[in-house]
DNA sequence: GTGAAAGCGCTAACAT
DNA sequence: ATGTTAGCGCTTTCAC
């Protein structure tokens, strides 16, 4: 396979006795050949296995078939799962990921810009690069003129083309079905409050709670970060605080799981003492002590729909809608249970 | 920032008072050039902001400064922390890496041969894309003159370039913690047995065995995957089997979680119990209950040290050595106890 | 040590 | 509907 000497647009036109623009034609999708001719070059092509070499195309084109990737995490499952989904829907347009490291620390923004001063990708992908300051990096960079699509960081005012999931609506969801269980005293573990993921979640939360008429205790409220260790403290200060509580709503399934922990070790039982909904669907939640109930999202969906948009914005200049929310997903497993007086 | 018209090599040349070429050996790190006009360049360079557009430099040297990545699974651990050393090497030797799918299912292979014929890539990465069948893409790759490298798939013999840990004496040391521990009936979770370091690690859970001069047991060993899954499904097989054992040796930590789960489950204590040992230090394993006793491996460093490797091999041809074996660390936690008769 | 000339493989006007 | 002519921004001979 894979000789040395790859054949060139030049070749394909000698050996179909057409010119180079006309085998560039059919190359690009252009509608000005004719279908006889159309067709026998692309037989040619195919014959040959024939590629065009894109760094020529860019340098042709201004235009590079890769885009960037940004993301705050690579070992977050959000992200594992949306690439995933991502990396299909641009191969399915002609398209290449590259990787452009971390947005949050600000001292990496000389490098993903370097993407796109000296790698000229058409556009970027930030997979839930949402500190608290990113909507700077996305507008100016958009701004600058060059595409951009976020996940995972809903931020509607903003007008930036983005693609999430209904994190306020998700957060009712969880709470609705631990309030639907008969629980009053609902705690919740959040994620860290500078995420609008978080915020987004917490809101949902209140809101579900305001529906019943009884307000939200803030003694059960602990704000921590996404780790399961947050999971673990922020159950230990929870039972240190002695504020009554029979159910939790932790928002993502590692909190969850490190709050079981804690419970576990304070001699608490899930779900006969307390009941617990995670956040997320881990492949590890289904098998955890006892199966996680948890609020699935479809993140290797909103990879493909992430990438979709993209290259609309791309290719057309502009996409409408250019935000786009899933639904959630509440998965009952074993974690939660009837409040029983 | 970044306005549409991006500074070129003419304008660099121009400001300086001197010819394109000798911007271009300054670019390149040429010898010949005088240390005055290369000073007085740089300054140009620097002071303009100037980046050479990488698809003009890719068409005129045939060299893209782009990596390729192939990985099996996203979702890994392994590969989160080995892709991010790896990123931060690439950057240093101003490349990039292009995401390039997973090689495990036979029908990507056409996908990530496109990175070679369509894009360019000066090299390919292989992380843990150790299915049964890996040996054979990367054979071939090599011999059609395409650099690779890969990570987590040990196979001296084959001669390919590779940085993996040291599997077998990562094996023995966990085993040889818990013989010294007084443990004699130690069962062991493995990993899929087509993978090498799966294999690898059976076979130093095995030696050091031997060294005891006690015959493994055939019935304490279970072949699984690598997930927690695995370890819950086999720890439950291991219960039913009556076969008695005090400790287990998980080959990662999710399959360790999954058996604690099960033991739990079945009324068993950790470690009071049954003493278990894990491998990877996933950070979850600082905070599980108990937390973990596991076998760490420098995942980042790995990928550092392969991406070196690679960027040796594409500049200089070669590399000697072109396997590297890292060694693993024993982090002692609360998941393993003496054996108390 | 430095410059002039040519060309990498393709696309983009412009013709026809 | 197809061909002609110019480049895109850089590296590379090969002169001087």
């Amino acid at each position: 396979m894979a000789n040395t000497k790859h054949a060139t647009i030049y070749d394909v036109a000698e050996k179909a006795g057409v010119s180079i623009p006309t085998v560039s034609r059919v190359l690009n999708n252009r509608p000005d050949v004719s279908v006889e001719t159309r067709q026998h070059i692309q037989d040619i092509i195919d014959q040959m296995g024939y590629q065009p070499f894109s760094n020529a195309r860019g340098l042709a084109s201004k235009r590079t078939y890769t885009l960037g990737l940004v993301a705050a995490d690579f070992s977050d499952f959000w992200f594992s799962q949306v690439i995933t989904g991502a990396e299909k829907e641009a191969h399915e347009h002609g398209y290449y990921f590259m990787l452009g490291s971390s947005s949050c620390n600000p001292e990496d923004e000389p490098k993903f810009l370097r993407l796109l001063t000296e790698r000229h990708v058409d556009g970027v992908l930030f997979i839930r690069a949402s500190c608290a300051d990113e909507s700077g990096h996305l507008t100016r960079l958009k701004e600058s003129g060059i595409p951009v699509v976020t996940t995972g960081n809903y931020l509607p005012e903003s007008g930036l083309a983005m693609v999430d999931v209904d994190n306020i609506g998700g957060g009712r969801k969880a709470t609705e079905y631990l309030l639907g269980l008969g629980h009053t005293r609902i705690a919740m573990l959040s994620g860290p409050p500078d995420w609008r993921s978080a915020c987004d979640r917490t809101e949902g939360y209140l809101q579900a709670l305001r529906t019943t008429g009884m307000p939200a205790n803030p003694d059960l409220i602990i704000e921590g970060t996404w780790l399961h260790k947050s999971g673990y403290l922020g159950m230990k200060r929870l039972l240190e605080n002695k504020t009554p509580f029979t159910a939790v709503f932790a928002q993502n399934d590692r909190i969850a799981r490190g709050a079981i922990s804690a419970l576990h070790e304070a001699g608490r039982r899930v779900p006969e003492d307390v009941s617990i909904i995670g956040y997320d669907d881990i492949p590890e939640a289904e098998f955890s002590d006892p199966p996680l109930t948890t609020i699935r999202q479809p993140m290797e969906e909103i990879g493909r729909a992430a990438t979709r948009l993209l290259v609309q914005i791309i290719e057309d200049g502009e996409a409408t809608p250019n935000q786009i929310l899933f639904d959630t997903e509440l998965i009952v497993r074993s974690s939660c249970s009837r409040f029983a007086q």
